[in-house]
DNA sequence: ATCAATTCTTGCAATCATTATAAAATTAGA
DNA sequence: TCTAATTTTATAATGATTGCAAGAATTGAT
């Protein structure tokens, strides 16, 4: 799954959210790091760049690119938030061995409709738990 | 969708898990709770039944019963966690008004087959996020 | 029934992620 | 430049979950 992106300035602007130097900061390492980090390994990882860094500021940022649809928010497990700068509907594969989460294709379209007339679908999540090949 | 359970005694034996007062309790409770209730939930309403009730004891027996595939565990919110007596695969349901949690059919298995050769799929889990009919 | 060993429950303290708040720094516009 | 609005930072507060040790209940053997 090859995407390519605005230049991050230029996707805040968009997306009218003012293009603040941690805010580019936060979207770049996003872009680079499509590994779905935590606040914590974003926050550790851009400290060396940016040694005044506050996590108030990732999470305020984080917060505010989710709002604005820049990412997406993931939640498998309990008190493990995760952030994904692929907004597209896919799915998560988590390994419970390594931790790693990999992304694969999925028709969300295809799924689920007869249940749910009436209901207003905003929102559509698919994610497996399991052993991925390296820990196989 | 209307399901049978074993009495709540005969269902942790043949699991393996011994029937204390408290956990036979509770595993009635998710019997006829079926709204996929918080930790907080439960013991709230678990409290007038058992005065000297613990809520440690709430966060043992569910992890216990998670272990023993007696419930599953559902992370759709980051701090929100439920739990739900139904271990079938089922979608969810979120409504973002009201908070409610639906149940739905959907043919987990009619699901990614291609991206995910090499990976040992243990969990498989779809949720969605919008308004319910009642709050649309 | 008694006793010791094991398991379970309880209460409280500790931890960890997240949110709230207010002061300091930065930015934008006049 | 000056002033107002916005953003960042540091720190405190909150809330959910876990860890731990003591007490209670249960088990199995005598
Ligand atoms: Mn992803
Ligand atoms: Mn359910
Ligand atoms: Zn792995
Ligand atoms: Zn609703």
């Amino acid at each position: 799954m090859k995407i390519s992106f605005d230049d991050p300035s230029t996707a805040l602007i968009s997306r009218k959210v003012r293009p603040s130097y941690q805010r580019i900061k936060v979207l770049e390492y996003l872009i680079k790091n499509q590994c779905h980090p935590t606040v914590d390994q974003i926050f550790q990882d851009l400290q060396g760049e940016i040694p005044t860094l506050s996590k108030s500021t990732i999470y305020n940022t984080l917060k505010l690119f989710a709002a604005a649809g820049l990412i997406r928010v993931i939640t498998i497990e309990e008190n493990e938030t995760r952030y994904d700068i692929l907004t597209e509907d896919h799915g998560h594969f988590k390994c419970e061995k390594c931790g790693a989460i990999y992304n694969f294709a999925v028709d969300v379209d295809a799924l689920a409709t007869g249940d749910l007339t009436g209901f207003k679908v905003m929102e559509k999540n698919v994610y497996f738990k399991g052993i991925c090949p390296k820990c196989l």
